[in-house]
Order: C-alpha cells, then structure tokens, then sequence
DNA sequence: GGCTAAGCGGAAGGGGTAGTCCACTTGCGT
DNA sequence: ACGCAAGTGGACTACCCCTTCCGCTTAGCC
C-alpha cells in the first residue's frame, strides 16, 4: 500500500529520484524564503539542478509545492505553541508564541506570503492548523486566567498581528526583522490587562483561510 | 510653453482627449481601488471605453498612470495632516491623522499596494511627502510636548503603522475595514505616554519610498 | 552484466500581458 | 465648409510563465 499523503511517499521513490525531490524542496524553500512565492517554476528547478518535468512529475501544482515547502514551517508554528503551553508563566507564553511567529515570518518572504495569499482551496494544513489554533486558544485563556491578558482580547486578534506583521514583514533586508520587533513590542503592550481600554470589535478574521474569501 | 508637468498638461490637449483622460484616470482609480495595481493595461482601457493605444499616448508606462492616479490620493495625505495641525487638542489631532490615512489605505487597496510595492524610483510624490512628513513631525511634536504621546515615538512608527496596515487592508471585503479600526485602536493605546514602556529600538524605514530598496 | 520500468531533461504548446504601429477618424481654426 | 494635424482603436509583436510530451538515461533486481 503506498503511503497515505505525500509526505513519506518516498519510500516507494527510487534512489536518485528521492534525492532529486530533496533537492527540490530545499531549492524551492530558499527562493521562496528570499524571492517569495512568486519564483517561476522554472527557477527552482534549475536551483535544485534537475529539468521542469521532475519538478512537476514530483509536485503536480505550484500548490502542492507550496503546500509541501510549508508543512514543516506549519509544523513548527504548532510546536512553538505547544512549547510555550509548558511555560509556567502564562504571559511569558502569549508573549513567547507571538514573537515567535512573527520572527518565522519575518525570516521567511515566502511563509509570509503564505499567509497573506494562501490558498484557499487544496492546501490541507488543516490538522497543524486546527492543532496551533486549539493550543494558542489554551494560551490565551491562561493568560487571561492569570489576569495578565485583557479580557476583551479575542483570538482572532492573533491573525490581525499576523496579518499587520506580514505588511511588516514584506519590507526588505534589515528593516523587516527590526520593524517587526517593535511592532510586536507596541502591540504586547496593548495587549496587557493593565492597559485595557474601550476597542472597537475584533476582526471577523477566520485561522482557515487568511486569504481571500469569496466576497 | 508647454505645461511643465502632466498635472495640468491637459491645457493642450484637444477637448476629446483630454475627456478621454479623464475616462482613463477614472477608470484606472476604480480599477486600482478595487483590484489592486495589478489591473491590465488592457482591462483599464477597457473600462474607460478607449483603445489601448490611447492609454499608452497619455501615460505612457504603467508607473505614470498609478502616479497619475494616486496623486491626489498623496494630496488628501497631506491635507489630512494639516487639518490635523489645526485642531486644538494635539493628542485628537495625531489620533486623527493616523485614523484618516488608515481608513484610506483600506478603501483603496491600490493606494494600499502603491504603499507596500511603490515603485523605488521614478516616482515624484516627492512634494507632497515631504509636505505630508513635515506637518506630521508637527504633529508628534506638538503630542508629545503636551504629554500625550510617548517621548520615544519615532516619526518612522507611523510608517511601520502603515505597513502593518497594508497587511490588514489586503484582507478582503468588510474584514479589511474591522481589523485595521481595531490594529489602529490597538496601537494608539500603546502610543498614549501613560502606556509608555521599554521599546526596541524603532525600524529604519523612511518615508520616501516604502518599497525595496537596494539591500 | 543485462533487462526493464522508473526517472529524466529539454523542447514545445498554450495563455496572458506590456507596449508599438498604422490606417482611419475627428476636432477645430480659418 | 474644409483641410490637416492631433487623436484613435485594434491588430500585432515580443516576452514570460505554466504545464505537458517524448525520446533518452539509469537504478536496481536477477
């Protein structure tokens, strides 16, 4: 029986194909990294050394290229949560998850894009998804236990960050990694139960789809 | 003499063409507005009922169209922070300006794009920025003198304001305007002085061009 | 070592956009 | 009313990118 997803399709691969995939995914993460998500094709594979038609007998879509580059930074979003679940210090935990992603992020043009564009359709991070959303769900609710978090911070504030950090984030070289910090900085600040004051309603932003809806 | 500049070139033009645009430019703002700056060249000539030759003789690339276009946008900037300057209460008077910008970046997601992508070069929005910076240093000025903002506020905060913003203004439909009123309600409470606490150091950007720069 | 199917690279097909060219139309001064 | 230069539209070229196809290569089993 072949593997269920493509993950550790390998083991049916042979040898030198199973290379040529690696290569691939590591050249499509660097130039997604630097160039964002739109690098043609083409330029991946001549990064990874192999012809177009591996890169798409491999990965049929630019999506399930993306999606596969991205599994494991999903992956690592959901760990970073679950990390910051074992801190005692509730807001050291709020504060930890988010200036980690955000530094994902900054790091990452591509995983930035990701986020501002995903696909709507066909990317099935779903399990990761729904695993960071449950735990950074605990996180807010401990933090705001411990009185250290506003009452009226919603959870879906967390993609308005995300989301204003992209905007950040899309700035070049230096000036991203420092913008953001100090965004993030402001809005921590906001975000402490000690400044709490009157705000408009939260977002109606979803975790599925950050990208666009049918509108 | 020839008009200088295109602004008012439209002195030599022939009646129809200069109709025509007008047609182009409007046809170009709704189009920006709504699609973002991505718009065909084809799709905007479409729109305005002319050729696209038409649209090529008046501007003659792209860059100049969205220049042309977004002109007065940079003009209702730049009134803003003046209408600002003569409001009494500075700290209102720096809420507002903030608020106005904001509001027009996610009414406009072209305005928003021509923010995030502007186009290094080439560009001459140099007047009005610098008119728009300089009344802004007013601002910030005078709120912090009155106490109300933060000493460590940097002038360059409101950029990184902005391009969070973007972010949030690339949201589609209503939730673009719901998040940046509360992204924006968010980091007003952290600019207030009484909130003031250790920041990071503020971001390098600069207020001319906001796209990339030669990293 | 040799056979075979999996794997491979590059060329070719198809779609879409930026910008140009030229024969035709039309505003407007006389 | 008329002529001409300014103005116009749509076809056309050139490019870039995604994706597929096909004849050649090579890993891996016997």
């Amino acid at each position: 029986m072949p593997a269920r997803h493509s993950e550790t399709a390998a083991v049916e691969l042979r040898a030198d194909a199973r290379d040529n995939r690696h290569r691939i995914l590591e050249a499509a993460r660097e130039a997604f990294a630097t160039r964002g998500l739109d690098v043609p094709m083409a330029a991946v594979a001549r990064r990874a050394g192999v012809g177009v038609a591996t890169l798409y007998r491999r990965f049929p879509s630019r999506e399930s290229l993306v999606t596969e580059v991205f599994a494991d930074q999903m992956a690592a979003c959901g760990s970073a949560v679950e990390e910051a679940l074992a801190d005692p210090d509730p807001w050291r935990a709020f504060q930890t998850v988010i200036e980690k992603v955000c530094a994902m992020q900054v790091a990452d043009q591509g995983f930035t894009e990701a986020f501002l564009t995903a696909f709507p359709e066909a990317i099935d991070y779903e399990r990761e998804r729904s695993r960071a959303e449950a735990g950074f769900a605990d996180v807010v609710r401990r933090a705001k236990e411990a009185g250290r978090l506003r009452a009226d911070f919603a959870t879906a504030d967390l993609v308005l960050l995300l989301r204003a950090n992209c905007g950040v984030a899309a700035e070049p070289g230096e000036a991203a990694a420092v913008g953001s910090r100090r965004l993030v900085a402001y809005l921590l600040q906001s975000f402490r139960a000690e400044n709490a004051a009157p705000l408009p309603p939260p977002a109606p932003f979803r975790f599925d789809h950050p990208g666009r809806q049918t509108s």
